[in-house]
DNA sequence: ACCCAAACGGACGGGGGCGTCCGTTACGGT
DNA sequence: ACCGTAACGGACGCCCCCGTCCGTTTGGGT
């Protein structure tokens, strides 16, 4: 008998490319419409039953994990370049400007990355990793007194999940919207310069993360 | 026979009462959980049957607009207020903070203010014209030189469609966050001072409010 | 005390979304 | 060309929500 070790188990063509269109009609869907898109959405986008659709994700959670893997090495890349820039507050101010464009151009992205699901998808791992690095890269900038002193991190989680606020809009307003939101953000988080000691702000929430999708 | 002119149509006492608590419940309800929040989670706050309510108030936007007819006025009195103040930029950045803690104390007039119902509720009315009257406060503002002058009013729908981003999460949070955020925007809207030209805006979206509930 | 109409509320129909079952299709190895 | 099995997809059950129907209760005038 030949040895055929069926390596892996052989996948039928068919099943490869439909996985494939799946993932690319979730990014569609997902990014324009949310993760409040119905599933049978994104399977009708892709061209397959509603089945097929959870024979390979068994789960609407975990189509959207695997939909949005590009979109957090992104993320990833985002925080690590401004890590390494030499100027902290340049770095600080793209961080909040590749942040919010990631977010802007894919709704889902930023309904998964904001929201703690009930059971601790990866996102929360994450963005809790994330967090500590912008904390110390906003000590950085404080030290060089562009970043204002009153800064702290969960004001960056503040102003993320305010960024949600603009989701639901088409995507050109939703874009421009962002950057224009962006710029103010960075704008509000720069230290006022010279005399003018800016009045100081109100006490930091104690922000947990919404559950916004099945709170029972 | 004795001219009984049944005035107004006699009310009974039952009837009455029901309506007022449908009307407290709706509050609270839609208040702590925003319009999403189920008729029937109304209902039984106001331990009445749906029927009841439904007969009170034939639909969920008929309960909603009487529901927060109070709060509108409290917006109307904050335009007012603020267009009265003598110093433009004092009323301006009171009336942001009235605002946001009028949307921070129930997401539900938050939604309602924010939505753009399919069929037009007064609410998109009224904020038309508040949104006129704050483009004059913001004209007088930007002459004292205390508001940046590229600012436009738009962005402040830009604002308080961001603001809608923090109501995913507790009162107590919530109200924090919503004060906090609401010191940003005053911080990000005034003018720079002196030499240090902020760096310029990108261009303003064209908002066209949200359609979130019930978009077929 | 009586009565009837106004008011109530449990139960119903309709719609939509999630996840599953099972008869049918078609890949791909021989 | 053939066939076994992996893969497919229409149809189903379940749950939640909106708004309505109809038999029952009760306010309040006589």
């Amino acid at each position: 008998m030949t040895n055929h070790l069926p390596r892996t188990v052989r996948v039928r063509s068919d099943a490869r490319d439909n996985r494939a269109r799946i993932l690319d009609a979730a990014r569609a869907v997902f990014g324009e419409e949310g993760l409040s898109a119905p599933m049978r959405e994104v399977a009708r986008h892709a061209g397959v039953g509603p089945a097929t659709l959870y024979r390979h994700f068994p789960t609407k959670q975990a189509l959207i994990a695997e939909t949005f893997a590009e979109q957090r090495r992104a993320c990833h890349a985002a925080v690590r370049d401004a890590l390494a820039d030499s100027n902290p507050w340049h770095g600080f101010r793209s961080l909040i400007e590749r942040i919010c464009e990631l977010h802007a151009h894919s709704r889902g992205f930023a309904d998964a990355f904001m929201t703690a699901f009930p059971e601790a998808m990866d996102f929360a791992a994450d963005r809790q990793r994330t967090l500590h690095v912008v904390g110390e890269l906003a000590r950085r900038a404080q030290e060089t007194g562009q970043l204002r002193p009153d800064f702290v991190v969960d004001d960056l989680i503040l102003m993320l999940m305010a960024h949600r606020g603009l989701q639901d809009t088409p995507r050109a307003a939703r874009i421009t919207a962002s950057r224009r939101f962006a710029a103010y953000v960075i704008e509000a988080f720069g230290a006022a310069p010279g005399t003018k000691a800016s009045t100081p702000l109100p006490p930091t929430p104690r922000l947990q993360l919404t559950h916004s999708p099945s709170t029972p």
